[in-house]
DNA sequence: TATATTTGACCGTT
DNA sequence: AACGGTCAAATATA
């Protein structure tokens, strides 16, 4: 068992970018090992100051919340990724040569950086796609695996069992100049309705809507949105399947549009209260409170749990420019209301990351060995 | 005219 | 049989 050092332990490792991108090394080795994606968050929140300079923590944040697959994310699952396991790592090296251009294009001792911040930008964009490459490759097969700790078996990979769509709820709080009778306006994706129903006992309809994409590119998310019995402007939102589509907003959107691209228009703060019970942990409230959110069906996803929170990012692709985010500095961290969900992982707190040294046969207590010193190494 | 929405019918599940 | 989800023709809108 081999044991490298954090950064924030390391005198070399000073700037922010180096910062992120041995943070960015140790979430990918860490997430590896660990049981639950909160260490991912936990590790990465930290680092969305020590971009200001160049990028926003809105939009950061934005990505991450979209980018990372629901935070209660079993072992279990990670498990049944493994048959595409080198694909991974292939994608979280290329992530960390990304990573390792944009340290050296923004150091100080590197070239010029007059157009640093939008130049990172596109760099950082490019890290999270590899990110999602790469969980998508795991999300390609995803056979079911019984337990955990079992080593994985043929009849696994082949395994006929049902799969169903990963789904998650959302409550969304709306302001009444922000809603209308269909509901929460744009959520960064472009929506097409097909069906409504009225739904026995609630007083509200129920609309059904699946990406525009979906047959042009295939996209098989969809969403139901509801409004809340007890409170008109909330409104009950449920995703199921991510979306596969490449997006293309306008390249100039409304204002409206603009002020919404996030997934939910945010409501005045005195607006605000909670949704939910607060200490149910499979909820997850941002700190704007307007927005809650819950994952279902995290296990034996269609395609792998490995599904990108549909809430939109903004930050994939040149879609939304940093000023357009429509976070603003006190809404941008969430709030986690469940402190198991987001405890920092001890080995964290110490500075100390135990890597793993050795590769032998592929099974499910492998993927940590997976993640050898040979395949993860500091910046400094 | 093209695209989006509405809405009754149809279908699968329970 | 009831219910929820989807389809598709009719309709509305840009």
């Amino acid at each position: 068992m081999e044991v490298f050092q954090s950064p924030n332990t390391n005198p070399h490792c000073s700037d922010p970018f180096s910062l992120f991108t041995n943070l960015f090394l140790v979430f990918s080795s860490q997430f590896l090992q660990s049981q639950s994606w909160s260490f991912t968050f936990s590790l990465l929140f930290p680092l969305l100051p020590l971009y200001n300079p160049f990028l926003s923590p809105n939009l950061l944040s934005i990505s991450l919340s979209s980018f990372f697959p629901p935070f209660p994310c079993s072992f279990h699952t990670l498990s049944s990724s493994i048959m595409e396991f080198p694909t991974l790592i292939q994608e979280l090296n290329q992530g960390k040569q990304l990573a390792n251009q944009l340290r050296n294009h923004l150091h100080p001792s590197s070239s010029s950086s007059s157009s640093s911040s939008s130049h990172g930008i596109l760099l950082i964009d490019q890290i999270l796609r590899s990110y999602e490459n790469a969980l998508l490759a795991l999300s390609a097969g995803a056979p079911s695996v019984t337990s955990p700790l079992a080593p994985l078996k043929h009849t696994d990979v082949v395994s006929k069992k049902r799969k169903v769509m990963a789904k998650w709820s959302e409550q969304v709080k709306v302001s009444s100049s922000s809603a209308n009778d269909s509901g929460p306006r744009c959520d960064g994706f472009s929506w097409r309705k097909y069906g409504q129903k009225d739904i026995l006992g609630s007083k509200f309809p129920r609309g059904y809507f699946r990406c525009s994409h979906r047959f042009t590119q295939g996209c098989l998310a969809t969403k139901q949105v509801q409004k809340s019995d007890n409170d008109p402007t909330v409104y009950d939102i449920t995703y199921k399947g991510r979306h596969t589509c490449n997006r293309v907003l306008h390249s100039n959107p409304p204002q409206e549009d603009q002020n919404s691209l996030l997934q939910h228009p945010m409501p005045p703060k005195q607006e605000q209260k909670p949704l939910q019970q607060p200490h149910d942990p499979s909820w997850f409230t941002f700190s704007s409170d307007a927005v809650q959110v819950k994952f279902e069906n995290l296990d034996d996803v269609e395609g792998g749990l490995f599904q990108p929170f549909c809430a939109p990012s903004p930050m994939f692709g040149s879609e939304v420019q940093d000023d357009q985010s429509p976070f603003r500095e006190s809404e941008l961290s969430p709030t986690f209301e469940s402190n198991d969900m987001f405890g920092f992982c001890s080995d964290f707190e110490t500075g100390f990351v135990s890597i793993p040294n050795s590769v032998t046969n592929i099974s499910i207590g492998d993927l940590e060995e997976y993640c050898s010193f040979d395949n993860v190494e500091l910046f400094c």
